[in-house]
DNA sequence: TTGTAGGCGTTATCAC
DNA sequence: GTGATAACGCCTACAA
């Protein structure tokens, strides 16, 4: 069934079935109701490669994932809390806009898929989340003209056809540092990822400065970098991090992600401490689930919905607008959910 | 960039070019070599919409995530624990098979998203998992000849099309049955999902079959059924069976699905009662938080990266074949992993 | 308001 | 081993 057939049995030419289709306006109204009654019935749907040839772009937004981190294990990216989230959002989202994704997975390995996609046009959109993708590589695409949001991967826009949607790392950090300040913290740790991340410089930046502002540093010896993405980084990070220290322990830890924080809560258990009793914790970031643990956690968050729902519908505007007057956008309501993991010092 | 331009710039003609790109054998070592290097620099990728207008397959399965539920809350079903790690490994597999999926969820608003998808050619073949489609629409899907792998929807494949995946829905039940019983239960009851659905009613097929061995009998009156993918279908159903039997509370709870299980969970401590001191609990289906709980929460599982990869691996199977000698597949390798969950009565 | 014609980039068929 | 040509199904001029 083609627009042939459709156009034969509507007693029109193709042209005036593409009209139809196409919701353009000179056509008159009995034999667009006509063409319509007859497309329906026989359950005609335009051919989209036909249609992607032609010129038009299709209703498909490329989600990569980046995950380039050097040592695997068994998690991928986007098995990570966040992305669990994030991936489950932004599908729905992208459904109810008429769009569907194709979401890969951007290892070291295949790092020209994203190119590739763009290039054979199966997509008409890309978002790229997790890691940060080396930067000659995202300049060169820039540079081809896709168009793309970027979610925490650089501060500012930098062509038209690039939207950037940051976190507000900075607020999350402090709110975090705030909270273990309030509490009555003065030897606080930070578990965090990787030194080249945005995210990550940006939350440390954060928690520095409510330090700062109670009089407190944000003492080196008690910075320990992991992988921001993975669960076994946050584990090993925190058994450095209270082995280099065990004679003078934090009492308390801020953890810059979700992921890190589930091995970090590991790692304390493992060492016989106990939480919050010896080490109180708090993440940046956080998933349902925490609040079904014991002790529940204590978390800064921004809702993931959002970021989905930002990122999703900015590129499905930068796709049928052309471009977009404000491409820098900054997620900023950040929120904290005080549970049972931070103690209160007298 | 296009076939004529690499061409041009080899001096061959476009179908030699194709002929390179499609890895047929008449062509000359040189004349080959002397194209894959200028399509190489020249950076160039076929346009897949041309591709696909031709007759080629694109490589691009849908993966429809079923929630035709009737009463939506907060929660997709792809923010269920099976499907958050269902969807996570599935993208991977997919794409070290070199294929990209495109992810949707099907509501009954959306339900014929699938058949226009395949009709568009925008997807080469899909896999439906999550609730059970109408079978009416199934029955359609079927008939247009669509390849499809269903997960959980029916027993046994019933075209050249379509494959079967089911898990080993009955072992499972078995499984957490017998470790109640092992641990001293009798009085045991069962909290699952929607009636008409081939996992529950397996499930629970298998539940009673290991209390019948026991000589125990599965009480009418102990089994709820709430919404399968729902936290809320969980809680509200733990709700209405205790307070139905609150005269003669069970000491066990077997809960059909993770989803269910965290709802099962809240719903025993808002009502003031203590896991597993005074209700024993165990989940079919389960998920990594389980362990950071308190109590831990005991499962029994089948891998979702198991299922992850039958489903995907068959479905490219069948689309690369053409078709394939066995349709019907069952995922047995359930196993029970004890935690802290259920007490042992004596 | 409607029809005609040309072209999008690829592959397959046939000829050489 | 290679080249010319005709599809594939659609959209968009332009013509009527």
């Amino acid at each position: 069934m083609n627009s042939t057939e459709i156009a034969k049995l509507a007693n029109v030419s193709r042209s005036t079935v593409s009209r139809v289709l196409n919701n353009h306006p000179n056509v008159s109204a009995r034999t667009r109701e006509r063409i319509e009654t007859i497309i329906r019935e026989q359950n005609y749907v335009p051919d989209a490669a036909a249609r992607n040839l032609v010129g038009k772009q299709n209703k498909i937004l490329g989600l990569f994932i980046i995950d380039v981190a050097d040592d695997y294990d068994e998690y991928t990216i986007c098995r990570s809390p966040f992305f669990y989230d994030y991936i489950a959002y932004s599908i729905d989202i992208a459904n109810r806009h008429g769009y569907n994704q194709l979401i890969t997975v951007v290892r070291k390995e295949n790092i020209d898929d994203i190119d590739r996609l763009f290039r054979s046009k199966s997509i008409s959109g890309g978002i790229l989340v997790g890691d940060h993708l080396d930067s000659a590589i995202l300049q060169d695409l820039v540079g081809q003209g896709y168009k793309m949001v970027l979610y925490n991967q650089i501060e500012k826009s930098c062509a038209p056809n690039v939207v950037v949607v940051n976190y507000d790392n900075f607020k999350c950090g402090r709110l975090a540092g705030e909270e273990l300040v309030r509490r009555g913290h003065t030897r606080i740790a930070h578990v965090t990822g990787e030194r080249d991340k945005l995210s990550v410089n940006e939350r440390q930046r954060g928690l520095r400065a409510a330090l700062n502002s109670a009089g407190l540093e944000l003492d080196e010896a008690y910075i320990e970098n992991g992988c921001f993405n993975r669960v076994s980084g946050g584990y090993e990070a925190a058994k450095r991090l209270l082995r280099r220290n065990r004679d003078n322990l934090p009492t308390a830890i801020c953890v810059g992600s979700a992921s890190m924080m589930m091995g970090v809560f590991q790692a304390i258990k493992d060492m016989g401490l106990r939480v919050p009793e010896d080490i109180s914790l708090i993440s940046i970031d956080g998933q349902d689930l925490y609040k079904y643990m014991t002790p529940a956690l204590s978390e800064v968050t921004t809702s993931c919905e959002k970021v989905a729902k930002v990122t999703v519908t900015r590129l499905v505007e930068l796709l049928e607008r052309g471009r977009l007057e404000y491409r820098d956008y900054e997620i900023s309501d950040a929120e904290l959910t005080q549970r049972e993991s931070v103690l209160t010092l007298k």
